[in-house]
DNA sequence: CAACCTGCGGCCACT
DNA sequence: CCGCAGGTTG
């Protein structure tokens, strides 16, 4: 125990040995805040000022949650499962499905993702008969989710004004269709356990005894509702000591205000709390001198922040490479290129990381890698257990473990194809509306065909539900896989797709077997056993298994993604105007300085070298875009750079870049040729750059008419996209 | 009722 | 570009 806090640095050493009292870590990139928020836990149990039982540790991400479990058990000699570390969603999990009679649900409760959310809204909109173009379902799961992340239930919510009122009625008919489905939301794990432990005293009492140091990782990304859970278990009402609050973050980290996360916390945690200590940790062990540099410069930038400036004594190391291209296509023949030479040069590719804004950056990418023969592994976007042929095979397991789920009803009815069309599901769910009961208990209630056609269904169901009943699971998922229909359906799939979907149904077998390994061994004679802890386990790591370290491969993801990961090299590739900076986040009260944290986050996850790239035409959306070079990149220092491609500023078009290869499936050109042939544009052309008195400087995106008509489209980023006649306004090739 | 077609709208990040 | 909703046809 003393070697491991040698081996730190003062202030690490500092914040891992405080006395018990609450605490907050103000903690920069790289800077070793993984390490002290796990030596912290073994040391406090280590000098027995703590029992592994009396530990709650809080992550966002089920990745962080495993880390610290793996480090710790590296560290002593207990079972780091005996600890309560996890998600705020996982531990909300664990904690509801222990006291489920108490919070009001039945054991089996579901779990609704965000897709499955979406969905439910739509049917509830659809049986409510309500104007979906009034009610967007997306803005209102917006809204509902927005509400229970603040804590507020519908019957709690200040509406003054018609459309208010009617969002509310909503959601309160949306609270009342989870409760006869038994589903929960992922805000609604969150917001249950809270009410469950307000009301309850002596399960309150129970866990604030229980929990003597809870400790928070990533506390900038918290929301109001989060924080009031952890100030609720630390508990210290009626004279009794509080538990300890360690709370660790990074304000300039903070990149999840879109769905409710208030760095507000990390001040109102110290004026609340009156927290005696705040430790900052400053020095950074992972990166170059001159990439840290250019995170400080351009975090700088930003007005509203705590203060804090990363230092490190590694030198200053290589300069930040930045590259040009042409189009997306060039940008990503160039970038496998680069990785390639870097292998070669005896990097792993596992070392290498490609980071972008948005996932749609990442087709081209793997395009070009896969062509290459460049082997890579792709994180988020769409994940196993989002896939359309995994959701439908859990489908009919919710329904075995919860026959109430009518989202999984209304999936899989007529899936594969069963006679079951929407005349027939009309009337079920109007008789469904009649007796307030969910669709399958509903059925018995049906006359005629509908009856005959969905107690079929119903009828399967039930069958299954027997056969599975005492099997081991991943027996039972096989069973169902076949018994269902699904597998046959997809082997009769003439298209291509039907093969890769047969192996992702395989691919649950093989999870549910990795599940059940992992699990503590059931109770025996139970029936179905781990089935709803392997279907909550599936909503809520829709599919981390895919991170697979083992084989060495290089890593795509987005910038939230890389959010606490570093690597020798990264790659962040689309540094335009309207992609990153995002264009949707100009219109948002501060968030280009959220976008900025974000372009912080990126450029510290490296540890040797960065890499920034952008393209000056991009394909995206199924139109070829023209941007601007990103603000971000201008911020970053001159002198820490070096351009791979000639600079464009002041000046024509670049040259061709000394990095170019042809493709020879594909002769490539400027795409702008085959826009605009051959138009005169008095000198000008599509994709330049251009000053105008008023709107400040500008690319060209599109042209036409011609003579003293000639007209051109000029993006001009904040001033917005303008056409202005070429005999009117005077403009400057730039 | 199901398969196919077409036209329209979305389209940023994630538990 | 992609997925979905809605309409048409077999």
């Amino acid at each position: 125990m003393t070697d491991l806090i040698a081996t730190l640095n003062e202030e690490q050493a500092r914040a891992v040995t405080l006395p018990a009292q609450h605490a907050l870590i103000l903690a920069g990139a790289g800077s070793g805040k993984t390490r002290v928020l796990t030596t912290r836990i073994a040391w406090l149990i280590q000098t027995g000022q703590v029992t592994p039982q009396g530990v709650l540790a809080v992550t966002f991400t089920n990745k962080a949650a495993k880390e610290m479990q793996a480090r710790l058990a590296a560290m002593l000699p207990v079972n780091p499962k005996a600890m309560w570390i996890g998600t705020f969603h996982g531990l909300c999990n664990r904690l509801l499905r222990a006291h489920h009679r108490e919070a009001g649900l039945p054991q089996l409760f579901q779990i609704l993702d965000s897709a499955d959310q979406l969905a439910a809204i739509k049917r509830l909109l659809k049986t409510l008969n309500v104007d979906d173009e009034k009610f967007p379902p997306r803005e209102l799961q917006h809204f509902i989710n927005g509400q229970k992340e603040q804590g507020v239930r519908a019957a709690a919510v200040d509406a003054f004004d018609d459309f208010t009122r009617r969002r509310v009625a909503l959601y309160a008919e949306y609270e009342a269709q989870c409760q006869r489905e038994a589903v929960v939301d992922f805000p609604e794990l969150l917001l249950r356990t809270y009410e469950l432990l307000s009301r309850n005293e002596p399960l309150r009492h129970h866990y604030q005894r229980r929990f003597r140091h809870i400790l928070t990782d990533e506390f900038q990304d918290t929301n109001k509702l989060q924080y009031q859970w952890l100030k609720l278990l630390a508990g210290g009402e009626e004279g009794e000591a509080p538990a300890c609050l360690f709370c660790v973050g990074d304000d300039d980290q903070s990149i999840y205000r879109f769905r409710g996360a208030e760095v507000g916390n990390m001040l109102a945690f110290e004026r609340e709390f009156k927290v005696p200590n705040v430790i900052r940790l400053e020095q950074n062990y992972r990166s170059c001198g001159n990439i840290l540099d250019a995170a400080n410069a351009i975090i700088a930038n930003n007005t509203q922040r705590l203060g804090k400036e990363l230092w490190t004594d590694r030198g200053e190391g290589e300069p930040i490479r930045v590259y040009e291209a042409f189009t997306d296509g060039d940008e990503a023949r160039w970038l496998v290129d680069e990785v390639q030479a870097l292998v070669r040069d005896g990097m792993l590719r596992s070392d290498i990381a490609i980071l972008y804004r948005a996932n749609a950056l990442s087709r081209g990418l793997e395009h070009q890698l896969f062509s290459a023969g460049v082997s890579y592994r792709v994180y988020g976007g769409l994940r196993f257990f989002e896939r359309q042929e995994v959701k439908h095979a859990l489908a009919y397991l919710r329904l075995i473990a919860n026959p109430d789920d009518d989202t999984a009803f209304a999936r899989v009815v007529n899936f594969p194809t069963r006679g079951i069309g929407a005349r027939s599901l009309e009337a079920l769910q109007d008789a469904a509306r009649t007796y307030n009961s969910s669709l399958y208990a509903t059925v018995s209630h049906l006359s005629g065909k509908p009856r005959a056609s969905i107690g079929a269904f119903v009828q399967l169901i039930e069958t299954l539900r027997n056969a599975t009943a005492s099997l081991p699971l991943p027996e039972a998922v096989d069973h169902v896989l076949d018994q269902s229909g699904l597998r046959a359906h997809y082997e009769s799939q003439k298209e291509k797709d039907g093969r890769e979907r047969l192996e992702n149904l395989d691919e649950i077998i093989s999870a549910a077997t990795n599940f059940v390994a992992e699990s503590e061994a059931p109770e025996p004679d139970v029936a179905h056993p781990l089935l709803a802890d392997f279907l909550a386990h599936a909503s809520l790591e829709a599919g981390d298994h895919q991170a697979d370290a083992t084989d060495d491969a290089v890593q795509l993801m987005t910038v939230h993604a890389a959010k606490g990961l570093e690597f020798d090299a990264v790659f962040l590739c689309g540094l335009e105007e309207g992609l990153f900076p995002h264009e949707n986040s100009l219109m948002e009260t501060d968030g280009l300085e959220e976008e900025r944290r974000l372009m912080y986050v990126a450029v510290t996850r490296a540890r040797q070298r960065l890499y920034v790239s952008l393209a000056q035409s991009r394909m995206l959306h199924g139109q070829t875009r023209y941007n601007m070079r990103s603000r971000f990149l201008e911020e970053i220092p001159e002198a820490l750079t070096k351009w791979l491609t000639p600079r464009t500023s002041g000046g024509q078009m670049q040259a061709r870049p000394a990095y170019f290869t042809p493709s020879p499936a594909a002769p490539r050109r400027p795409a702008v040729a085959a826009r605009a042939p051959g138009r005169d544009l008095g000198g000008l052309r599509i994709g330049q750059n251009v000053r105008h008195a008023r709107f400040g400087v500008g690319v060209i995106v599109a042209a036409e008419g011609s003579g003293s008509d000639a007209r051109v489209h000029i993006n001009f980023g904040a001033q917005g996209v303008k056409w202005l006649l070429l005999s009117v306004a005077k403009l400057d090739p730039v």
